[in-house]
DNA sequence: ATTATTTTTGCATTAAATTGCAAGTATATG
DNA sequence: CATATACTTGCAATTTAATGCAAAAATAAT
C-alpha cells in the first residue's frame, strides 16, 4: 500500500471513530507503530486530524471558546498593539475588524479613552464592555461561530453606512504584487468594504505573513495607509512598500 | 482507552449530568480516582469544566461577567424556561429579547435544535455559539453596557425587517389594566417593535411582576399571546387574562 | 538497464509523559 | 473537637514520543 492511500484510510478511520490508538491503526494499516506515528504527525501538521499521546483524535468542529486561540503569538501581537494604539486619539470613530490582532489592539487601549468603536467582532465587544467612555456600535448580521464575528449582507450594508476615522484590519496575507488576500470569501468581502469606507486603513500583520498570498483578493497594497508588523522588515522591501504610499512600521 | 478519549468522555458526561463525583467517574472511565482528579484539573485549566471538591461540575453556560444580576430567582427562571422550550420547534425563527429570563430559555434549548435565532442580546449569542445547528442572526446597534444588548435606531430598523415565528419577551411589569410596562425608555421602544413584528409573542414573567406597572408602556395585555410564569396564578386573575385572549401557564 | 539519489520504513536508544500508589496535609461536617 | 473525606506531593513502573541510523523501496538520472 502506498503512503498516500494509507493516510487516506487513517483519516477516514479517525473521521468515523473520532479517535484511534496507535496499535489499532498499526494493525489496520499493516505498518509499524512508528510509521503510524509519523503519518499522524504529518496529517496533524496539515490540520486534518489532531495528534494526541497514544494515537489521534478528530478535530473538534467548533472551538470551545475564542479565548483559547488568543494565546497564539501573544508577544508579537502585543508589539503590534502597542504600535497601533498610538494612532488612536480621543473623539475618533475607530473600526475593529475580527481576528486576534485587532483584539490585542482593543485590549491595549487605555481604559479612559473616549472614542466610538464600530465592530462586528464579539470578542472586541467583550473587551470594551469595561471601557466606560468608549461608545460601542455593533454591526449585526449572521453569526460566524468560528471567528465570532457577524457577516452577510446586513453586515456589509451596515459597514457601508459608517466612515471610520481609522479602521484596523487583521491581515491574513499581504504581498506587494498580489495585495491583501484572505482564505475565506466572506471575510474578504467584509474587509473589502471596510477598506472602501475608511478614511485611514491600518493593517496589522505579523512579519511572517508579509510576502504570502491567498485565494481571495481584498485590495491592492496602495489602498492601505499603514502597515504595522511585529519585527523590522528588511530595508529593500520597506522601500518598495513606501513607494506605494504605505507607511510601514 | 487513551487520555484524550477519556477526557472527551468525561467532558460529555459532565455536560449531560451537570456534575459528577470522583468515584462515579473513576468507575465509568476505568481509571483510578487520582487520574480522574488530574483529568478534571486539566480540563478545568482549559476552562472546559469546573473542578470542585469531590468531583466536577459543568461550567455555567453564562459567562461570569454577565452573571452579576443572575443571583436572584434562578430556580423560578428555570421553571419558566422549561415551559418555554416546549413552544419552540425545529425550523422556526425565534426572537430572544434581552434579560435573564430569555437567557434561561436559550440555555434550556436542546443542543441539536434546528432553529434560526434572532437576538440583540450578547449573552444569548454566547450561549448559542455552542449550538451547531442553530443559525444566529445578531441585531446590531449601540451597545448597552448594563444590559449587554444593542439599542438605537439601527436596532429598531433591523427588528422591523424580521417577522419571527416566536418572540420571547422578558417582562419588567405586567398588569391587566396598564399592560406591559418598563422602567427604561429604550428598552420599551425595543420591546414595542418586537411585539409589533412577531407572529406569536410569549411573555416571561415571574409571578411577583404580575399586577405591577412602570412608566413606559410597551403594549396592552391583548397584544401578548402567551404568558409563562413560575407559579400558579390565582384562578380569578387567570380568567381575566384569558378573556383578553392570552394563554397563561 | 544500471546507478545514484531520495524517500520511506522499522528498529534501538533515549527522553518524556502518564498512571497508580502511599504517606502526609487540608478541608468539611457533625 | 473529632473524624471522615478529599487533596497534595513524591515516587516508581509503565507507556509513549523523539531521535538517529541503516535497510529497503521508490524515483530520477545516466
Amino acid at each position: 500500500m502506498i503512503k498516500a492511500e494509507r493516510q487516506q484510510l487513517l483519516t477516514k478511520h479517525i473521521a468515523n471513530k473520532q479517535s484511534a490508538q496507535l496499535k489499532e491503526l498499526s494493525e489496520l494499516l499493516n505498518v509499524s507503530e512508528d510509521t503510524v506515528r509519523r503519518d499522524i504527525k504529518e496529517l496533524a501538521d496539515l490540520g486534518i486530524i489532531k495528534a494526541v499521546r497514544g494515537g489521534a483524535i478528530a478535530h473538534s468542529p467548533v472551538p470551545h471558546h475564542y479565548r483559547e486561540r488568543e494565546n497564539l503569538q501573544v508577544t508579537q501581537k502585543e508589539i503590534i498593539a502597542q504600535k497601533a494604539v498610538r494612532f488612536v486619539e480621543d473623539g475618533q470613530v475607530v473600526f475593529f475588524d475580527g481576528g486576534t490582532s485587532t483584539l490585542a489592539v482593543a485590549a491595549a487601549l487605555r481604559k479612559d479613552i473616549q472614542i466610538t468603536v464600530v465592530t462586528n467582532s464579539f470578542p472586541v465587544v467583550n473587551i470594551l464592555e469595561d471601557y466606560p467612555s468608549a461608545e460601542v456600535i455593533f454591526i449585526g448580521g449572521r453569526l460566524n461561530k468560528k471567528a465570532f464575528t457577524t457577516f452577510g449582507s446586513e453586515t456589509i450594508d451596515a459597514i457601508r453606512t459608517i466612515k471610520a476615522d481609522i479602521s484596523f484590519l487583521g491581515i491574513c496575507s499581504i504581498d506587494l504584487e498580489y495585495g491583501i488576500t484572505t482564505r475565506d470569501y466572506e471575510d474578504c468581502i467584509i474587509k473589502k468594504n471596510i477598506v472602501a469606507n475608511a478614511k485611514r486603513v491600518i493593517a496589522l500583520s505579523t512579519i511572517n505573513k508579509v510576502g504570502t498570498a491567498e485565494p481571495f483578493v481584498v485590495c491592492s497594497v496602495n489602498a492601505i495607509d499603514v502597515i504595522l508588523t511585529d519585527d523590522a522588515i528588511d530595508e529593500k522591501t520597506a522601500a518598495l512598500f513606501e513607494e506605494q504610499g504605505v507607511l510601514i512600521q
